[in-house]
RNA sequence: GGCGCGUUCGUCUAGCGGUUAGGACACGGCCCUCUCAAGGCUGAAACACGGGUUCGAUUCCCGUACGCGCUACCA
């Protein structure tokens, strides 16, 4: 294969969310192709008319375009194979199946989706296998010129051979073949004129000149279809990479009831672009080795068809929430905090003090899944006054307690500069003149600051509230 | 039901005839530490089953079981 002529696609039909598992996929094609030097083309398979959502195919864009995939073409930017919307190339289509009806490979099929509903339905009542009778296979002309100008409604199916198999390679699964007698004469052309995404699929495949078809493992089944498709038309068909799928903590397919499955919830929820794609993109595809942290550069870097897995994959959410905490800890103060400013606002801190906001949301990184959870914990800086439970007053009236509060009021007035480390180190000397050490020196002044036991760094607790608010705040627990 | 595909710790996976079956998430313990979190170390945890082939099978072949997918005028 010239690797200078790869072209794949990623063909979403536009009914409103993006899935995650379409994310991979979508991924999959951009680093197979990226990788190698190609092109990436999006083609919106919009055939289902009463499946379009309105605004579905923008939001797919920019949803992916937020996960760090682009195309080369597509709808937005156009390219030279285009229309890349199949609802504006319908007349391609009936092209086609006007061929393969000129040549005999197809036929018009005139049963109503009533009649066949009612054909399934009796055949699994009779528990024999719901397969189309092909009666309008054995249509005369006459018959077939009749109805035609009678203006009955119609479809195109496509002669599927009665006996053979169809074999292929499959760059993840290996040599498949499938019995011609176990598939159905497949419509091709629906009775209101949209091609079904047998036939459009096929046909844009090869007009866009796609080398690679990377899909879901959904489509392996049908993939004997379309290569017949290629066969009666006489081309030659792209290569075929069908993916494991991904799926739900029980094994089935993964879908909604059980979770999120939609990017754009992973999106509000707070989770980072890179984390999702690092996640999804080792569902089903590894490297070999023991790293796990890649960047969309590294991954394109190390990608290959070869190494991607046969067996599908439960969505981990809690490895997920792995990969954010990685990506989170390792993001710059400033990023930091600008991913953390619309939840440590809505949480009540006023973040017009940008260094103040870094800080405090650095001051918290190490407790952050998600840059929400800093909803919980910023309390720390947001509280008025402190209040203290039963237990609490009774280790900061302790003797000792009262001691460690009598020095520090004393010692931090004058302390020079109000800093963490230096807030830490004058600690250590109120632990040598009161004795007081430990936990019994920390847990008081950690109360009186906070009012709660546990928490983040002292000092730097104390540098972020200020030394009048400390002060205060201890003096105020002073009996 | 038919057809197709799949099967290594609970989960994601490495392994491509000979390994103490490795890593990661989650879980337990220890360390660090004023505490919690983070981090470091560590522990428990897997080759679905049965036949072959082979000196030797997790690895190759065939069955069985189980799982999933497809079986639409949906993609």
């Amino acid at each position: 294969m010239n690797a200078e002529n790869i072209r794949v696609r990623f063909a979403p039909s536009p009914t409103g969310y993006l899935h995650v598992g379409g994310l991979r996929t979508a991924l999959y094609n951009s680093l197979f192709a990226r990788g190698h030097g190609g092109t990436t083309v999006l083609r919106i398979e919009d055939t289902d008319r009463s499946r379009y959502v309105e605004g579905a195919a923008e939001n797919l864009i920019e949803t992916l375009a937020w996960a760090g995939i682009t195309f080369d073409e597509g709808p937005e930017q156009g390219g030279d194979f285009g229309p890349y919307v199949q609802s504006e190339r319908t007349a391609l289509y009936r092209e086609h199946a006007e061929r393969l009806l000129a040549e005999g490979k197809a036929y018009r099929c005139f049963c109503t989706s009533e009649e066949l509903a009612a054909s399934r339905e009796r055949q699994v009542a009779e528990k024999k296998d719901p397969t189309y009778d092909r009666r309008c296979r054995m249509l005369s002309e006459e018959e077939v010129a009749a109805k035609m100008k009678a203006g009955m409604p119609h479809t195109v199916r496509m002669k599927v051979p009665l006996v053979g198999q169809m074999q292929f390679r499959d760059l993840v699964r290996g040599d498949i073949s499938v019995h011609y007698d176990v598939i159905d004469d497949q419509v091709l052309l629906k009775s209101d004129g949209y091609p079904t995404y047998h036939l459009a699929n096929v046909v844009d495949d090869h007009h866009m000149e796609i080398t690679h078809v990377i899909r879901g493992e959904e489509w392996l089944p049908s993939t004997a279809k379309h290569r017949l498709l290629y066969e009666m038309f006489g081309w030659d068909p792209p290569q075929f990479a069908h993916l494991p799928l991904l799926l739900n903590p029980d094994r089935s397919k993964l879908s909604k009831r059980q979770g999120d499955v939609a990017v754009e919830d992973y999106r509000t929820k707070g989770y980072l672009p890179e984390a999702l794609v690092n996640f999804v993109a080792l569902l089903g595809w590894n490297p070999g080795g023991d790293r796990e942290l890649f960047t969309l550069e590294e991954l394109q870097e190390e990608f290959s068809l070869e190494r991607v897995g046969k067996a599908g994959a439960v969505f981990d959410i809690e490895k997920l929430q792995w990969f954010n905490t990685q990506y989170l800890r390792a993001l710059p103060p400033e990023k930091l905090a600008e991913i953390c400013e619309p939840w440590m606002r809505e949480a009540g801190f006023d973040t017009i003090d940008r260094e103040r906001t870094q800080a405090v949301a650095t001051a918290l990184s190490s407790y952050l899944t998600l840059p929400s959870d800093i909803t919980t914990h910023i309390e720390l800086f947001t509280q008025d006054a402190v209040t203290l439970d039963e237990e609490s007053r009774e280790i900061t009236a302790a003797p000792e307690s009262q001691q460690v509060f009598q020095r520090f009021i004393e010692v931090a007035e004058t302390q020079e500069p109000w800093k963490g480390e230096e807030i830490k180190t004058m600690v250590k000397t109120i632990q040598k003149d009161t004795g007081v050490k430990g936990k019994k020196l920390f847990m008081p002044l950690r109360l009186a600051m906070t009012g709660q036991q546990h928490g983040p760094d002292l000092g730097m607790i104390a540098e972020l509230l200020g030394r009048e608010t400390v002060i205060e705040r201890i003096r105020r627990r002073i009996l």
